[in-house]
DNA sequence: CCTACCGATCGGTAGG
DNA sequence: CCTACCGATCGGTAGG
């Protein structure tokens, strides 16, 4: 029973605890989520929470990994299959605040609030979010010049500060939803996408 | 030397305290403030620090008022004495995303940082910030109410969504400045603003 | 992945 | 506002 566990155990503790790590960041911080709280959770010593990540800032980094993969597979995969250009831009934007009202843990997008906490610290965290990010950014501004170019924006479009309206509108999804009870910040947030971009309110 | 010191000692020791609060919070979240890290800070001791809070908590709580108190000082003082209407609610803007960038705390705005941390939290903090939002809100349709009526912005203008958009967009500036060195994230919140408003990019 | 343990730090109090 | 102290918890390691 005891003893080194099979690699595809180790493989399973390993999911369950970055699970759990993400459940209760969600809901108070990537700060709480201590070695500790986590051995208790899940029945395990603390030893056995850490073993395979030799510290916590690793265990926080992997934590912040797991969410990026879920963006990913929620935001991005459904629909990357279409041609660049304003079509994916507009799916992608529904994909995202869908994904920002309703991320899959108790206490909101762990990935916003990670973004807002730690965009003025140094280390790791901080480091990996920024990079996260500027991919994203990145794949906005492809659709976006895909979408000038294909003549469904105009020409003179100003990239940088549409693509900082988009992550904001997006963003504040999370505290309208746990402040203020905004059931409808999903759609505010893709209403104001639009306004934007400079599209109609609808359709 | 030593003994309880005279009010108003006591009052500045208050103050050097929650500063010094303020600015690690800015810079490493509202959590990592501890009772030993300022003691350590201002060459106090702990039971120094804390004396006056009671509790760990209120100290936060006491925190969060000083930046409050900081915001409607530098956000709302400056142009509660125009009228209601357009002119007010785009020089509240202004001054907004003025204080966004430069908060006068090393981390950045704290006031955004504690916002999207602590909104999925339980407690004092969470119910303070969701209140001091809510009149931030109430202050925002006020005028945008009065711009409708003085014919400033459409009938039919859909509130809550643009207050949302304005939030939301004077938030994105922290993070754009921190993580990415956006220096124009400024005038690129202003502008979001301004085209979510339907106003003309300038003047 | 467990037991047993390390030094450091946590929030907070007693008493002056 | 200080010294001295409390039990609890922190991240992490040794050794199996």
């Amino acid at each position: 029973m005891a003893g080194r566990a099979s690699a595809q155990a180790a493989l399973e503790t390993r999911r369950s605890v970055l699970s759990a790590a993400a459940e209760i960041a969600s809901m108070e911080g990537l700060d709480s989520v201590t070695i500790g709280r986590l051995a208790d959770l899940l029945g395990m010593s603390k030893a056995g929470v850490i073993g395979q990540f030799r510290s916590k800032e690793r265990l926080q980094l992997e934590t912040v990994e797991l969410v990026m993969d879920a963006f990913r597979a929620r935001v991005w995969q459904p629909v990357r299959h279409l041609d660049p250009g304003l079509p994916r831009l507009l799916a992608a934007c529904a994909a995202w605040v869908r994904y920002g009202a309703d991320p899959g843990y108790s206490g909101g997008c762990l990935l916003t609030q990670v973004t807002y906490d730690y965009d003025g610290r140094s280390g790791a965290v901080h480091d990996r979010i920024a990079e996260g990010r500027a991919r994203w950014r990145d794949t906005l501004r492809h659709d976006i010049d895909a979408a000038i170019a294909a003549g469904d924006l105009p020409p003179g479009t100003d990239v940088p500060p549409l693509v900082y309206g988009l992550e904001s509108l997006a963003a504040g999804i999370t505290p309208a939803r746990l402040l203020h009870g905004d059931g409808r910040a999903e759609e505010w947030a893709l209403r104001g996408m639009r306004t934007l971009l400079g599209l109609a309110p609808e359709g």
